[in-house]
RNA sequence: UGUCCCGUGGUGUAAUUGGCAACACGUCUGAUUUUGGUUCAGAAGAGUCCAGGUUCGAGCCCUGGCGGGACAACCA
């Protein structure tokens, strides 16, 4: 009776705008069964703005049953390349998600866009025009003013389909002739005025080769393509919203029977402090400001995978996130509560040190060492345990030694004793230093007493540090990515130079820190939390084979706050 | 000067047929802790853009303002 309750509680989670749609849709029969789509251009990396789409288009096909397809609209064959083509698959299969059948592509439709072009001229809803760009620029009129006809707006039927029928077989040069829809050019919405339908471009197809030297434009292909393959509820981003009467204008004169795909625009993602602009992130990577389209500054889904992100990370992402008409900024807060949220329950911990700090136990024996044991992860004991080296040379993070504390440091200085994690409590004695007043070794005293980390006396230490032994640490390359962009609302600076969003500091290398041991067998995208640093993905050097380590996400860093104020 | 969309704590998303605005992130306390992490407990913070109207009662309905966004590529 309870686990019912508790499952109508679930089922009464708000439904957000869309699913309300869908539901009625399911319930008044209008569909038995949903299909979606996601259907991006194939011109560049996916970045965590698709995540989005990705997750609401295929999640609503799992959540309702229905189907979901992969659809690459290519109708632009100058901006398109296959590369893009398999990163994109290999980011949803990531993220994930499974497509209906095999991946569609509007070129495949190509011929039928053709046919269906070739009726609208014949019931005179399109004619071939021949006004240059400057022409149409000028007839158009703008959003305030009416635009006027073109003086072949009225050409005769066969010879608009004689016309067509030579741009589609190359007897005339780019720019020459157009298609054009029959609409009205005095429309209050611009995409009425006569729309185009076809261009001539003499261009590879990426798929299609020189087959065609026409393509359809994407008001032309976009609607079409969702009524051949069955799509319910197309789902796209606010922009397109005000191309919603074309698309049903299309669907209308396509349609032969009651059924009809919808349009559905919601607000697409915007995340504080995060460029998402395609064009810019193309110019990064042209400009060669970062490696690669997956560099792990990039908000690409290629970048966060190789920065330490999961799959599940970014889908609950989406989910918290919500679906709304409204234009927003999303805190990046959250996306990274999001991996800390997953990271915390799977990652292992491990220590490591960045800026090492040589801490030498003079009680210790000179050529003694041995194994302690250290859980992997606290939240999970099935991770296990491991073992980690000890002996007389260690090394500490720089900043966990102080030799004037101030009142809240809790981490070691002279005369003061902290455990260090798995091993024993120490305690400071002097330091070394060099001319330039430069600590060099801490020297301290170890209570053998305190192994493991516990007193039998039961005293008690107010600070615990991560620590490595000096002579079995390997050295390793750690890089601390940070997010590429710092301006709080770059959509707001659309022109202002990009280089102005680049965070100069966005990355740093440390190549002299030390690791445990064990960590030589991490693999490739492996995640761990170093003690109180943060998350780091392995990501060996691909060059040489070097492990080096990107960092993930920081964590909470209250130590910080405290030092700032 | 046009058409369309949107306006709920700092941020994002909710609120059954109108019924004293909820959740998450963030922030701030406190407790526990072999990570200043995690976990747990708690607090602050909006009276729903404004003004009218309908109603016993409006974030939800109506009218009028104001504010923000989209639209003038042979891009998608």
């Amino acid at each position: 009776m309870t686990a019912e309750a508790n499952e109508n509680k679930d089922q009464k989670k708000s439904l957000n705008f869309i699913e309300t749609i869908i539901e009625s849709d399911l319930e008044t029969k209008k569909h038995d069964q949903i299909f979606t789509r996601f259907p991006p251009e194939p011109n560049g990396y996916l970045h965590i703005g698709h995540a989005k789409s990705i997750c609401l288009n295929f999640g609503l096909s799992e959540n309702y049953k229905g189907k979901c397809n992969l659809r690459f609209d290519d109708t632009n064959p100058v901006k398109e390349d296959v590369e893009y083509v398999e990163s994109i698959k290999e980011d949803i299969a990531w993220l994930g998600f499974n497509w209906e059948d095999e991946i569609k592509f509007t070129s495949d439709y190509f011929e039928k866009l053709y046919d269906f072009a070739v009726k609208l001229i014949k019931s005179e809803n399109a004619y071939v025009c021949e006004l240059s760009p400057e022409q149409m620029r000028e007839y158009r009129g703008t959003p305030t003013e009416p635009g006027k006809e073109s003086p072949w707006r009225n050409r005769d039927v066969n010879e608009s389909l004689k016309l067509f029928e030579g741009m589609k077989n190359g007897e005339f040069e780019e720019g020459k002739y157009l298609l054009r829809a029959k609409i009205d050019m005095s429309s209050p919405n611009m995409h009425m005025r006569d729309p185009i339908l076809y261009r001539i471009r003499f261009a590879s197809h990426h798929r299609t080769g020189d087959t065609w030297c026409i393509y359809p434009m994407y008001d032309f292909a976009h609607g079409q393509s969702d009524y051949f393959e069955g799509i319910t509820h197309s789902v796209c981003t606010l922009e397109f919203e005000v191309h919603r009467p074309l698309y049903d204008w299309f669907i209308d004169q396509l349609a032969d029977s009651e059924y009809r795909p919808r349009q559905i625009e919601f607000a697409r993602l915007n995340l504080t402090y995060t460029v998402m602009s395609k064009r810019k992130l193309l110019e990064l990577v042209e400009k060669k400001y970062v490696s690669d389209w997956d560099d792990p500054r990039m908000p690409t889904i290629s970048g966060l995978r190789r920065r330490g992100y999961t799959p599940e990370s970014i889908r609950n992402f989406s989910d918290k996130i919500g679906v709304a008409r409204r234009d927003g900024f999303i805190d990046v807060a959250l996306l990274e509560h999001s991996i800390r949220e997953d990271l915390n329950k799977k990652a292992d911990r491990v220590m490591g040190v960045l800026n090492p700090l040589k801490v030498i136990i003079d009680n210790y024996p000179e050529d003694s060492e041995e194994y302690l044991d250290a859980v992997n992860n606290p939240e999970d004991e099935s991770r296990g345990k491991r073992k980690v080296p000890f002996s007389k040379e260690l090394y500490i993070e720089q900043e966990d030694f102080m030799e004037n504390p101030p009142r809240k440091f809790f981490r070691l200085g002279i005369d003061r004793e902290v455990r260090l994690r798995y091993a024993y409590f120490i305690k400071c004695t002097h330091v070394v230093k060099d001319d330039k007043d430069n600590i060099l070794e801490v020297h301290c005293t170890y209570d053998p007493e305190s192994k493991g980390g516990k007193s039998p006396d039961g005293r008690k230490v107010k600070g615990t540090l991560h620590w490595v032994s000096a002579k079995h640490a390997i050295k390793s390359e750690v890089r601390m990515y940070d997010r590429l962009f710092t301006v709080e609302n770059p959509q707001a600076d659309k022109e202002k130079d990009f280089k102005d969003f680049i965070n100069e500091n966005s990355l740093k290398v440390v190549d002299n820190a030390m690791l445990e041991p064990h960590l030589n067998n991490a693999k490739k995208g492996e995640q761990f939390q170093f003690e109180r640093m943060g998350y780091f993905c392995v990501d060996k050097d691909s060059t040489t084979e070097k492990l080096v380590f990107n960092r993930t996400v920081t964590l909470r860093d209250s130590w910080a706050k405290i030092k700032g104020k």
